[in-house]
DNA sequence: GCCGCACATGAAAAGGCTTTCATGAAAAGT
DNA sequence: ACTTTTCATGAAAGCCTTTTCATGTGCGGC
């Protein structure tokens, strides 16, 4: 492979030049500039990016790390991301932390250690302190899918208190009042900013707030049907279930199938995240939907801007939407 | 960041002894072992990836493709690669070729650009001719998903043809004898390789192959749903399908249902890969599974062989199996 | 027609690590 | 006790860029 002294060689002139002319840090007279250009061509010179990382101390590539790669979730959040940092010339450096503390962290320490340019993490388990001191740290970071107040414009988000909200009005639209709500494990912020937009909602249209109608359960299938089935169980005069992910509503309608409830004549069920598989259950599941494509590319312009790219004006918070499908129905007022 | 020479001096030894210690190359005695290891304790310093790289040549991180990352499959099948990449200190560079030639292309150049130290590589488009290269080139590759003759020891597979022939011979099985199927496009081997199987499972049972009863269509649910109904008009004898994968049986599945065809009541599917929705379709889709993520940490294996890690015995071609679910019926013979 | 400047370019240092070669001390052999 | 071998360690070169500083050329201004 041809270093920069070679095509300095064949250009006649000092690597310094051809440095410049690669780099346009410096004006370069145009006859040696193309001189140069050929040489790189004739060479098929490809820069070091070894001995470039050590003069600049950047190496073009920067880290993202999400909980799970198999996630259904991960998949197009990654794709925003790569859409814009791609034609930047910036490469993707990927670790997984599969939603365990220690391995979160060792996650983001593998990656710093590889000295990557920046960072973009979706972290379910580390503490806002980790974080906080994460992004204040020298690399710059942006943090995925939850909000922390002090680092605020690092973080992009969707409103979660919002989504909570849409789900639960639109079941009040069609009637229902009794709706009982599975919510993920407390700890994780998004599962409490849903409960609390299901709560407004409530208050919002004169229903009382009843935390017999609400149980806290996995983030998985298993956890749905369960935790249906409890409050079924606990409440049968439940109408509707708002259920804080897909995969749990997946698991509450089979296992309520199973009961013979009807969704959504018995019951009408609203989901959370517009997974991949929301529309192809039967019936398909009403939901509410992220927008992970065009949030990955925003975490991509946002840490390309604190890169000192030029930086384009980017949306932190954006607003989840309800998709109807077919899992809500109306209830005689 | 502390660097190698100021562990050194802390621990009055020269910078060789300190990199010998931390990479085991040379015996050091234990008495000065132990004072560099505190040393770089006490200075938490991690040895700068830059450098060494431009040292040994190596960076210690190797590249991934895939068609593209918001397919189901890729997640799967990067998670078992990052479970034998990640203990052996080794990241992920990821890269994406959506599906399209000079994409793929592109993905692979950037990669190796970036000096990685060998390739895992899913391609789609990319012809035989251009991997073959690759694969004899001088960076280690891996070929995932594909079977190239000329480098065989450099692919893991699986064996599409035996995945074609279980769903056919489990509809044989089900006394099915108009058996219809849609192929991908016959540009991917997989498809071919589908479709080769089918019609020896058919052989095989002594049913004459009739080749209206194929139809080609792209991989994708529109593709399935288009290529069924113009399947069951132009033969409505057809008693069961088998489609080349999963989201085409889903968009068929949908289709179908459309146009009041029962499943598995008045036409038998099958479908291919396992994919997560799979089991959220209903009736439940009956598929052929891969076992992705066992191909992923096969593939991540085979690499660390030929990057001279001590290789574990690798199989290079694994075998499809059925996995039944709802939408096969019985037939009477 | 001379001085000072801008401009293009080169020389060389720096960046942090690995690795070869050399050296000195200790261990083994006679 | 003296030479030979082994072993631990240090010195220094090398990996390839970038970048600062210096130099030389040609030009405009007086």
């Amino acid at each position: 492979m041809a270093t920069i002294k070679e095509v300095s060689l064949l250009a006649r002139v000092s690597p310094a030049t051809v440095s410049r002319v690669l780099n346009g840090t410096t004006p370069v007279a145009s006859a040696t500039r193309v001189r140069v250009l050929e040489a790189v061509e004739a060479l098929q010179y490809k820069p070091n990016a070894f001995a470039r990382g050590l003069a600049t101390n950047r190496s073009g590539g920067i880290g993202v790390t999400v909980n799970a790669v198999s996630s259904p979730f991960f998949g197009a959040f990654v794709a925003g991301v790569e859409q814009v940092l791609r034609p930047a010339g910036i490469h993707l450096m990927l670790s997984s932390g599969f939603a365990d503390l220690a391995n979160e962290r060792e996650s983001i320490e593998f990656l710093l250690e590889r000295r990557c340019d920046g960072l973009i993490v979706q972290a379910e388990r580390l503490d806002d302190g980790f974080l906080v001191d994460l992004v204040r740290g020298p690399t710059p970071v942006v943090i995925f899918g939850r909000r922390i107040a002090e680092i605020a414009d690092a973080c992009v988000v969707t409103d979660n208190e919002l989504g909570g909200r849409l789900a639960t009005a639109h079941l009040l639209d069609h009637g229902h009042r009794r709706i009982g709500h599975v919510t993920g494990p407390l700890a994780f912020p998004d599962a409490r900013a849903r409960l609390h937009g299901y709560r407004r909602a409530l208050e919002g249209a004169g229903v009382a707030y009843d935390e017999r109608y609400v149980v806290e359960s996995t983030f998985d299938e298993e956890g749905g049907a369960q935790a249906a089935v409890r409050l079924l169980e606990r409440a049968p005069e439940l109408t509707a279930l708002f259920l804080s992910n897909d995969q749990m509503a997946a698991g509450a309608m089979r296992a309520l199938r199973e009961r013979a409830i009807e969704i959504p004549t018995d019951l009408s069920i609203v989901g959370y995240d517009d997974v991949f598989l929301a529309r192809y259950l039967t019936p398909a599941l009403t939901t509410i939907r992220q927008p992970l494509v065009d949030m990955g590319r925003t975490a991509a312009h946002l840490l390309l801007g604190r890169l000192g790219h030029i930086g384009e004006e980017v949306v932190h918070r954006f607003d989840p939407e309800l998709v109807e499908r077919q899992t809500v129905a109306r209830v005689a007022a």
